[in-house]
DNA sequence: ACAGCCATGTAACTTGTTACATGATTTT
DNA sequence: AAAATCATGTAACAAGTTACATGGCTGT
């Protein structure tokens, strides 16, 4: 639903039409993050039957059609900046899946998994870093989304770490388990 | 596209069927990933449609209706495996957006936003490591899960404190740019 | 006049969610 | 025989993606 806040709220700067949501959108991710103009335009259609946005007509040249928030949708903007986002259920994590289903799996080395993973975030913070060397001190949109990225694969490579030692302390143990036949 | 390939990778080990499968993808996220009944049975449809599954009839009690994995779908799981996630372009991130964003809409206090996000955060870790304290020690589903959670947030916290002093100062720095009336 | 951009929109598809319908088998 | 449970499935919707169609304005 992030996208559908985001045009929300830059419409309550003031009345916009489609291609220049998309062009606002993306300059304020400073182009990180494509936005789908066709998504555009559908979200402002259920913004505008939800009640949130009204039409507003400007004699403007091309064939613009302005959409300007409306009280309720500036009530329902306000209220998405200052609410954080639901715990429970925790958000869906696909490498956690990947590696406790991958441990369901017999005949995978998951602690190869583990590694192959770890190798590639430590390249792609590594890639973060030099970019962000090259940043223009002011451009803090871009600091700032790089800076998310750095810290996020951060704990994911932390999260390896810990993962490898548990599931070979595990196997360990498994190992060690009181035996049926006398393997030892 | 995580489900799919979670389904998939649990008919690696052996025939299942609809409901085996769901419980199978909760039991191995120890209950904290709900996993819809209705989307188990519309995967399994796109799975067989696509090759990498095939029924399998087995003479069995209720109407189970087994399902087995393909050399396809086997070959596409071991690859899943080993796939990082693509980093170009990065994921949206819905809180780096929602500040991105009020950032360019005037009249909004940033800092108080981050803040209460902080606050949220903060709240929610402790209630991981609170959890964390009561887990048996053998259950690693549930100790990975909770670590990832912890390691996640605290990037979170960390980026939120970073974002914090950008803005300040960027607002500092507006402050006493040159000014055009005579604020001084 | 026509090429190229500006701008809106629709169609078809995938993943995911919730709710409902429908049988088949056990249990009481 | 009725109720509970097991099991499969469909319908309707939201959000997102890609590709295509269409028309209006601008510059040469």
């Amino acid at each position: 639903m992030s996208v559908r806040h985001a045009l929300l709220a830059l419409l309550n700067e003031g009345p916009k039409y489609g291609l220049q949501l998309q062009q606002e959108f993306e300059a304020s991710t400073s182009n990180v993050w494509p936005l789908n103009i066709g998504q555009v335009y559908s979200t402002l259609q259920r913004l505008e039957r939800d009640g949130l946005i009204v039409p507003v007509e400007n004699g403007s040249p091309h064939s613009q059609k302005g959409f300007q928030s409306t009280e309720i949708g500036e009530t329902e903007i306000l209220e998405w900046l200052r609410t954080p986002p639901a715990a429970e259920p925790p958000p869906r994590d696909e490498l956690v899946i990947k590696i406790l289903v991958a441990l369901q799996v017999p005949g995978i080395d998951v602690p190869e998994i583990l590694q192959i993973h770890r190798r590639y975030m430590l390249e792609t913070m590594q890639a973060y870093t030099r970019l962000k060397a090259t940043v223009a001190e002011d451009d803090i949109s871009l600091l700032l989304i790089v800076d998310a990225q750095v810290f996020r694969l951060e704990g994911v490579v932390r999260w390896l770490d810990i993962a490898d030692a548990r599931i070979r302390q595990q196997t360990n143990n498994l190992n060690s388990l009181p035996q049926r036949e006398g393997e030892r």
